[in-house]
RNA sequence: GGAGGGUUCGCCUAAUGGUAUGGCACUGGUUUCGAAAACCAGCAGGAGUAAUCCUUUACAGGUUCAAGUCCUGUACCCUCCGCCA
């Protein structure tokens, strides 16, 4: 959500931001429409101060003539408030669903672009894996040392099910330990959110209205939300929070469920793709600064960086285009890892900061040091998914024999095991 | 799933249907060598240069000239019954 004054004032930014990101939005008609919420709400604060003083008059008034005569009178003028109020509230609804949809300012550096085949590359680390040998997909590798189940997944669950046994379980607890600690050390606080979440939680995140298809519902109206991200920014909704506390980092952890409505033909095969995973989110919540903001996204897409470096996985990272970006996002990066048997990088992870467009959502607030009220700046970036991660991990991993070497930092957290054999 | 009770500022608390009270805490000031104490002021949100106005008693509606107070619904908390890893 922007903020409709600075909406008013830049109708000309928000609109070419808008275009950037390919939303269809009418600014023009959203500042027609303010215009009239705006006059009808001045209308009916006038008469409400008209009642509320006159109000006071009947309750001090002891001629019992004059009450009825005032009573009458506010009667009409009662009368005239619900007509302008009904009014005033087909104006919001329209004005709700506009301001819903207005996209948040892209950042300069920000490419343009039509689709994520326009992202721009900014770094690139890693030497990719030469083979000496046929090198083989993470399906064949991990099925043939019984770390996955496809065929039981696709029976137990349908499309895109899977089971994870043995090793692979093993390494997924290995690669959440490690990220626990690797994250702790960065100084976040560790949460397991209800991933079961209220409508509120996404309207603020900017997942709904717009990716309603994208999310399971439940018959309670709640949601299964796709990231911690939702359910650990609404911890804070409508709270008034200390600035001394910013920045707030929070590692949460949890299960993510996605429908994937628009990918059907995309990813058959394997663990790139599935409805249901596991993920170890960064979110910061800091002042409303700009420089402030890029500076901690710079810090989180580092963090994510270094974690993936411990690990010696090659990547690349890209900058978003503006098409690529979602509603609140003001900037994001990708990071992609190498994938062998693609030959090209695949998303790991994604970084964005969004101003204060979550935190006006969520009512996410604090005093600064001359006492007025601001909303929070919010960011996010993933610390680790699995097991997507998997999937470039084994692959680059992978030994002649059809074994699989375990990345050092992750031996100590599998018993001192070198490989998966 | 069922039955009761509850929700007013950070905490406590007041308000015959008459327009949100007081205390504690906190912040600033006076005083002091400094502190404590005392005293003064501030202490829900928003609009406005300001005067001032609007909103605010968990949330959403309703009745009323007027709702913390009456009515309906929802959320959450507590107690009990049932079910349950």
């Amino acid at each position: 959500m922007l903020d409709i004054k600075f909406i008013r004032e830049n109708r000309d930014i928000v609109q070419s931001a808008a275009q950037k990101k390919q939303v269809d939005v009418d600014i023009i008609k959203l500042i027609n429409l303010d215009d009239e919420r705006l006059k009808e709400l001045k209308a009916i604060e006038d008469l409400r101060a008209e009642v509320n003083r006159v109000s006071n008059d009947i309750a001090r008034d002891q001629d019992s003539a004059l009450k009825i005569q005032l009573i009458e009178e506010m009667r009409s003028v009662k009368e005239e408030i619900k007509s302008k109020e009904e009014k005033l509230k087909k104006i919001m609804e329209e004005w709700q669903l506009i301001m819903l949809q207005v996209p948040n300012v892209p950042d300069m550096s920000v490419p343009d672009g039509a689709s994520d085949a326009e992202n721009q590359e900014v770094k690139v680390w890693g030497d990719k894996p030469t083979f000496n040998f046929e090198p083989k997909d993470h399906v064949e590798i991990m099925t043939k040392l019984k770390m996955v189940d496809f065929e039981r997944g696709t029976k137990v669950h349908g499309f895109r099910g899977y089971f994870l046994t043995n090793e692979g379980v093993r390494l997924s607890f290995a690669i959440w330990n490690y990220a626990l600690e690797f994250y702790s050390a960065r100084g976040f606080i560790p949460v397991i959110p209800p991933i079961l979440a209220r409508k509120e939680n996404f309207i603020g995140t900017g997942f709904l209205p717009q990716s309603e298809e994208d999310l399971y519902k439940t018959q309670d109206g709640d949601y299964l939300a796709g990231t911690a991200e939702v359910p650990v920014m609404g911890m804070h909704a409508n709270e008034v929070l200390d600035q001394k506390i910013f920045p707030i980092k929070y590692l949460g952890f949890s299960p993510c469920y996605r429908r994937e409505a628009g990918s059907h033909g995309k990813d058959v095969k394997g663990l790139i793709r599935v409805h249901e995973f596991y993920k170890l989110e960064q979110v910061i919540l800091c002042e409303a600064n700009h420089e402030t903001s890029v500076q901690f996204h710079e810090e989180l897409t580092k963090n994510t960086e270094d974690f993936i470096e411990s690990l010696g996985i090659p990547y690349h990272r890209v900058v978003n285009c503006g098409a690529d970006l979602g509603l609140g996002q003001v900037k994001k990066y990708d990071i992609e890892l190498w994938v062998p048997k693609e030959n090209k990088y695949r998303e790991i992870a994604s970084a964005s900061y969004f101003h204060d467009f979550q935190c006006r959502r969520f009512g996410i607030r604090y005093k600064n040091e001359s006492g007025k009220m601001n909303y929070a700046h919010s960011l996010n970036q993933t610390a680790i998914a699995t097991p997507r991660i998997l999937v470039s991990l084994i692959e680059n991993y992978q030994q002649a024999d059809g074994s699989v070497k375990i990345p050092e930092v992750l031996r100590k957290y599998m018993g001192g095991k070198e490989s998966i054999k």
